[in-house]
RNA sequence: GCUCCCUUCGUCUAGUGGCCUAGGACAUCGCCCUCUCACGGCGGUAACGCGGAUUCGAAUUCCGCAGGGAGCGCCA
């Protein structure tokens, strides 16, 4: 049975690479029929914000995730919340105490950071020096009785490999002596991310986790925690950043770097999806799919190393693609129902397929809508050109045309060639400028039957009237 | 500084020693279709970071270099 799990921590929104983590995560677990979990990690009590743990889940639901445990639905393994699991991560602190695999650190945060400091300058890697590593019984009683409150260190083993198969990058090989004593347990009390991140992955039998690349150096440690515990270890694979499109990491100066910006910014659930997907992964079908069908083509194999840049281009096209595929009911939602307030109801469904071709977001709808359906229609000098060039007599025919055949746009069209003697560019141009101010957009047919007898008539006369 | 990761068209990628005069998609350019844009069809431009080695043969293996990134936190 494979499980794998997305453990975001409240801080902030859902940025595009975890995201990426938890498509991935449960793409493999829909894939192979196993289970996908949400876990909070929410330790760090001084970061964690409510708001966060609830926008994260709408955020997750809104690309598609959906977990069978986690916040909302439960499971055999809660609670999901890591604040609400001290009493299991104490038991196993006691354990690593009892054997001496881990100890109570007095350091202070300023003696860390001199030392740092100090090392640094000399050259050297910036590791724990461990000082309180060999504090004998007595000593620790004595400073606790002082009333000092100490961190827990886990003790590193001397000359230790530590090997695993990444399942993205291969085989790893970490010397421990690499490794200095981590924090395990904050001085408040608290769990760090290395330990329960461990623990629970490993207490809710994960089989597999995926997660970004950031954490390929923090694997050992989280090994050599659950190793010295005698608890199962999951697979770990190391998914490659998502890096802006100058190549450097993902950041807000980017524009959208989280989900919640794409929603915001009307990006369409399977274009996310898809594009998402294909970030690092490659597909060999060109089309859009859905979750179920990323889910069944999905291999871990497939993953790519290297890091991906966040291409606009990329993601235009699958949002394209997303707004064609859209019913007459989910155009509606996705451009605001408020329009439908001010289309009349025999005009909305040739409304909806006119857009439909046209728009890559709502805000285009609404560009439309005021072209079509209020009237303040602007001419810039360019499109003020445009009519001119036709002169008045084109206008003033147009007008005659339609008093007489009404919408039927084809009449109209052929008695104008016939009086005028013009054709094509010369013929639809100045009647799309004048009936939409715009140059481009949809077929000339559908924006006739749109606007009407009447407000047809009106435009042709208000172009008449700068020319 | 130390450890680790990464490097194929502008972008995402295919590629696991001969099928590669390196394939596809997006973007871009041109042509066709056409009342415009889009759609669709056809075609073009465009890449194996560099240097060695192994081999009859290397994008593919090995070594070095360069560039980019991550970790070395009482952040996650």
């Amino acid at each position: 049975m494979i499980r794998t799990r997305f453990s975001p921590s409240p801080t902030g929104l859902i940025h595009l690479g975890n995201a990426r983590a938890a498509l991935f995560s449960a793409l493999y677990a829909a894939k192979n029929k196993g289970t996908f979990i949400l876990r909070i990690e929410d330790t760090d009590q001084s970061r964690s914000e409510h708001q966060y743990t609830e926008l994260l889940q709408d955020d997750l639901r809104w690309l598609g995730i959906h977990w069978q445990e986690g916040p909302g639905v439960n499971g055999p393994y809660t609670p999901y919340w890591q604040s609400k699991r001290h009493e299991i991560y104490a038991r196993y602190y006691q354990k690593l105490e009892e054997m001496e695999l881990a100890y109570p650190c007095f350091c202070t945060d300023h003696e860390l950071a001199l030392n740092r400091k100090i090392q640094l300058s000399r050259g050297q890697a910036p590791r724990y020096p461990g000082t309180c590593r060999k504090l004998s019984k007595e000593e620790i009683g004595k400073r606790i009785l002082e009333g000092k409150t100490p961190a827990l260190r886990f003790r590193v083993p001397v000359q230790t490999l530590v090997e695993f198969v990444d399942l993205v990058k291969g085989p790893q090989r970490f010397n421990s002596d690499d490794i200095g004593d981590f924090i395990i347990r904050r001085a408040d009390g608290s769990s760090s991310f290395m330990f329960c991140n461990a623990i629970d992955d490993s207490c809710m039998e994960v089989t597999h986790v995926l997660r970004g690349e950031d954490h390929l150096a923090n694997t050992p440690r989280q090994l050599m925690i659950l190793k010295a515990l005698q608890m199962r270890t999951p697979e770990y694979g190391h998914l490659s950043l998502i890096t802006g499109e100058d190549g450097a990491p993902l950041s807000k100066r980017h524009g959208s770097s989280s989900l919640h910006d794409l929603r915001e910014a009307g990006y369409l659930t399977l274009a996310v999806l898809n594009y998402m997907s294909r970030l690092s992964h490659a597909y060999d079908e060109k089309k859009l799919m859905s979750f179920e069908e990323l889910a069944l083509n999905f291999h871990l194999g497939k993953l790519s190393r290297s890091p991906a840049r966040f291409d606009m281009n990329q993601l235009m096209h699958w949002q394209k693609e997303a707004v064609r595929m859209l019913s007459v009911k989910e155009m509606w939602d996705w451009v605001g129902d408020s329009l439908r307030e001010i289309i009349p109801s025999e005009k909305r469904d040739l409304f909806i397929k006119l857009v439909q071709e046209n728009a890559l977001f709502p805000a285009d709808a609404h560009v439309w809508k005021t072209i079509l359906f209020e009237n303040k229609l602007q001419w810039d000098n360019e499109q003020l050109g445009i009519l001119k060039g036709a002169g008045k007599a084109f206008f003033s025919a147009a007008q005659k045309s339609v008093e007489k055949h009404g919408t039927d746009l084809k009449a109209v069209l052929d008695e104008m060639k016939a009086a005028l003697n013009v054709s094509g560019k010369g013929l639809f141009m100045p009647i799309r400028v004048a009936l939409t101010a715009e140059k481009e957009g949809p077929e000339l047919l559908h924006i006739v039957t749109l606007l009407g007898t009447d407000e047809v008539l009106t435009r042709f006369k208000n172009a008449e009237s700068v020319c």
